[in-house]
DNA sequence: GTCATTACTTACAAATTTGTCTGTACCACA
DNA sequence: TGTGGTACAGACAAATTTGTAAGTAATGAC
């Protein structure tokens, strides 16, 4: 993304990372908050503060950098009203769409295999 | 994960991502490589080695670390041969296995969407 | 006794991600 | 003139992730 350099293992990964289809995807929704906004803007319309309500601790700052981020890649759209005081609305675009039903999935597994490890840890397993 | 300031905004959403079932499932296959090494995995059994070579300029150390992290979290199981030279071998658990699917309409949807992008770039919104 | 092989480990350093805190712009309303 | 509401922006700092470089252990082959 940055300037870097060049042939460093880091750089040639990262190449590796855009170019497989998985890895393509994976990054597009990685690192902390990415997918959990996508998931709970879900089909809905929803105000910087009203996606701000959603997550309990976020900071603002954060917020923007993923929202911006996920705008940048065309998952998101923002739209801004002329308005005072300010009103810019976010909504998922067709492509960040398609991510729903996979999201549903992920979490589907999320709940199963979070059940079993605490039914596991319960019988003495415990970390 | 590690000893930290409590109550910070940091930990709080920490909680909450481990709460979650999307983020939790999320977490299990974030970063660079956990995600592309299950893949390659698949229903095979690799030795450390062989899976070094299926990615091009991982270090041994990410490879060791992301392992040892990936059979914490008994998704991938090591199993260990009292050889000279060592050899240890690598295999997806059930719970792992169970991810598969997941990743393959993941990855259909970084071809599909890469493909698009690529497209759109050469029609003259290059970045 | 030296070397090759394999799967690591360790100390260190760079880069990225995430968070803290403060400040701003705009206008309506009191 | 001052206050409130909304959606940010910026400087700085802490934490995590990822990479670099070098070394280890065991043993069988030469």
């Amino acid at each position: 993304m940055t300037a870097r350099k060049e042939n460093s293992t880091y750089s040639l990964n990262e190449k590796f990372i855009t170019e497989c289809d998985l890895t393509y995807a994976a990054n597009k929704i990685g690192g902390r908050w990415k997918i959990v906004i996508l998931d709970k803007l879900g089909n809905r319309k929803l105000r910087f503060g009203e996606l701000k309500k959603e997550f309990p601790y976020i900071t603002e700052r954060m917020l923007t950098l993923q929202l911006r981020a996920l705008e940048q890649d065309e998952l998101v759209k923002r739209t801004v009203y002329a308005e005072i005081p300010p009103r810019v609305e976010y909504e998922l675009t067709p492509m960040a769409l398609e991510f729903l039903p996979i999201f549903c999935q992920l979490s589907a597994w999320g709940k199963k295999n979070k059940a079993l490890k605490k039914q596991a840890d319960l019988k003495g397993n415990l970390p």
